[in-house]
DNA sequence: CTTGGACCTGACAAC
DNA sequence: CGCGGCAGGTCCAAC
């Protein structure tokens, strides 16, 4: 049994709960102020109390991991300076510090957000919920069961029929391509990680290391919350909303309108080009910044289902 | 190179 | 109470 008790007081303003509800991680059981999940895949019960960030486990884990995981030691006020580049994004770092881009495991990330794609909240964290149980492990503390640590080489294995019983539909077919690749292949992560920002973006959706189902968004988001590439600005349907605000004067506001309205959908060049805007605004923190106006966007447009 | 559909499934709002 | 549109996109075919 391990209890660790982190005093937050340490380090820059931190807040869990954030960092939970930020579309960034899936799978965590919550019950109050207890996150119940796998960290470092030691299943582990986080909870916050003001300034203490307090971790249990029944297995072996030390406080450099938690640090880590969370990454209680990233220098965010200087972050947030250098994203604030006017007044909405003023705003967001107001309402949301204490985010943070977590370290998680990049192949759970690749899992994660494959099936994430044209799905809700709620749905996917039912489905990733799924993929665990049956390709994961299972823990339990304080009498509650959870699952976490999905293994890709089981995935792999298995067949389409089976996949489809977690409730993924047609993304299916994704998951169990790319649980092949990454099988077949044991250095892909190291490659990827290796790689810089942009020649990672690359190699993940198009070429030989091409990941089927994994389009520029969905590799964005595991450059970003799997590999901590943080110059990647996944641009999802909540950022293209935001963008007007978030970058306004920094770009052609043409781009992203057809006949008055705003565009739905993307090209590859189009995406590309939004994102090199974010860098070059945001600089190498883009993907703090895209947190952020992620959070924003759905408190101004998410109607209910604001956080 | 760009564009419009199709696509599994389920939580949700609007009647 | 059941129905219809939509959800943190990507693939594919057809211009």
């Amino acid at each position: 049994m391990t209890l660790i008790y982190i005093d937050l007081k340490r380090y820059f303003s931190f807040d869990l709960k954030k960092c939970m509800h930020s579309g960034q991680i899936f799978g965590w059981k919550n019950f109050g102020k207890k996150w119940y999940g796998f960290l470092n895949k030691v299943p582990v019960c986080v909870s916050q109390e003001e300034n203490k960030l307090i971790v249990v486990s029944n297995k072996s884990i030390t406080e450099d991991d938690i640090i880590y995981f969370f990454n209680l030691d990233e220098d965010v006020d200087k972050i947030n300076k250098k994203i604030d580049v006017n007044d909405f994004m003023e705003k967001a770092i107001e309402l949301y510090c204490g985010i943070r881009v977590l370290r998680q495991d990049p192949v759970e990330t690749i899992i994660e957000f494959v099936c994430a794609q044209n799905k809700n909240i709620p749905a996917i964290q039912k489905t990733i919920t799924e993929i665990s149980k049956r390709y994961g492990e299972k823990a339990e503390m304080n009498g509650i069961t959870f699952y976490g640590k999905p293994n890709i080489r089981k995935i792999a294995k298995s067949k389409l029929s089976e996949i489809l019983e977690t409730g993924i539909g047609y993304r299916a077919k994704y998951l169990l391509s790319t649980a092949e690749k990454i099988s077949e292949d044991s250095t892909y992560v190291d490659k990827i990680r290796s790689m810089e920002y942009f020649s990672a973006l690359n190699a993940m959706t198009s070429g030989k290391m091409k990941l089927y189902g994994v389009g520029l968004k969905v590799a964005d988001c595991i450059l970003l919350y799997g590999f901590y590439k943080l110059e990647a600005f996944p641009i999802d349907v909540w950022i293209l909303r935001a963008y007007h605000y978030a970058l306004k004067g920094f770009y052609d506001e043409n781009l992203l309108s057809v006949n008055g309205f705003r565009k739905t959908k993307l090209s590859r060049k189009e995406y590309l080009l939004m994102g090199d805007v974010a860098r070059k605004v945001f600089g190498k923190y883009a993907g703090y910044a895209q947190l952020y106006i992620y959070l924003a966007s759905r408190s101004l447009f998410g109607g209910s289902k604001k956080f």
